[in-house]
DNA sequence: GTTATAACATACTGATTGGTATGAAATTAT
DNA sequence: ATAATTTCATACCAATCAGTATGTTATAAC
């Protein structure tokens, strides 16, 4: 019994992420997002409620994709060392075949807002943390085959992979000689081992 | 034949450095800064020139004063590897003791503006290359005196590190457990070998 | 003391910020 | 068709933004 909405609720969340992932929080602004998204303000506050909250839903729908992108890439093949390293070296490719580097949206807002607000501090913890189990996952999967070392402790290494992802997709901003970042990359597989 | 600066212009600048530092440039206000640095605004645009000079001065004061903190706590230790490892602790015990963590403000400043910016991109990446060689000719050292395997390479180690390093500082700003940052540090310091 | 010069504090600029009030247009139940 | 309801576009709000014009105050050269 009343008007249908006239635009897409994830096309328009989708523009606003991009925006976001872009600019992050505070460059992003009202205008830009308008004209971005394709839609008024007051669609945006009906439907999202404020800019927080539209960053926020833009910001979950970043993570749970690229949650199963991490988990797609890894279960992709068999051999769990080549998964890692197909893995990364696809992430480093990904970086530099693009200009400018907008990063890794969740990264972005962990440095952006964490400190700032407890609500992304935990979302952005929260989504490492979930990467940490994957990588586990995967690691524990090379143990159980043989492929890896018995010695290996699992979770650490997987710990440690999150760390390195996070330095070196932040690195990459700064657009360094792809030699400097092939090379991390080659010495953390060596801990695959 | 003029009157004289009544303000310190190292002491207005550090104050702006720890505002920067702790809000990014976009969120740090001119009023901020003018009441944080304890002056009126055109002494800041006739000093600094605009809010992104002093953002760079600001930014130029970090790095140097945090590049001489590095060379001088690895110089420090006799011992490569315990120099690495009492560097990388610090950093963690140092950020752990603090709420809320600020991160690193050359890091973030890569995060913000590196995309958008060449500047910026190039203030920070060399920054970090800064380091890298600091890293580099510890590790020299390491194998000089016998201490590290002869099979090392010592540059691309360096790079690793760096890149470690950046991956724990940003995951620290989103407060995980400490058993995981502290886990992550011995995997990495397992490369030291 | 006079004059030139630079730093000072105050107050202001136009533009932009996030957020909202308002009324027209559209849709469905009755 | 009418009434109820929700979305839409337009226009607006006070507050804040980065940056500056202006006139006063202090200093140094002469």
């Amino acid at each position: 019994m009343a008007r249908q909405r006239e635009f897409d609720r994830e096309k328009a969340l989708d523009a606003a992420m991009h925006l976001f992932w872009e600019k992050g929080f505070e460059a992003a602004s009202l205008s830009d997002l308008t004209s971005r998204m394709g839609i008024q303000r007051p669609s945006i506050y009906s439907t999202f409620g404020d800019k927080k909250g539209l960053f926020e839903a833009a910001l979950r729908k970043y993570t749970s994709a690229h949650a199963a992108y991490v988990r797609a890439n890894l279960q992709n093949n068999s051999s769990v060392k080549e998964a890692f390293r197909a893995f990364f070296e696809n992430i480093v490719a990904k970086e530099y075949g693009k200009s400018p580097n907008w990063g890794c949206f969740c990264i972005n807002s962990m440095v952006e807002l964490s400190p700032h607000d407890e609500k992304f501090e935990i979302l952005t913890r929260e989504h490492q943390m979930y990467l940490s189990v994957i990588f586990q996952e995967t690691i524990e999967r090379g143990l159980r085959s043989g492929e890896l070392e018995s010695g290996i402790n699992a979770k650490r290494l997987a710990q440690t992979l999150v760390v390195s992802l996070i330095g070196l997709t932040v690195f990459m901003k700064s657009r360094p000689e792809r030699l400097f970042v092939d090379n991390s990359v080659k010495e953390i597989l060596t801990l695959l081992r």
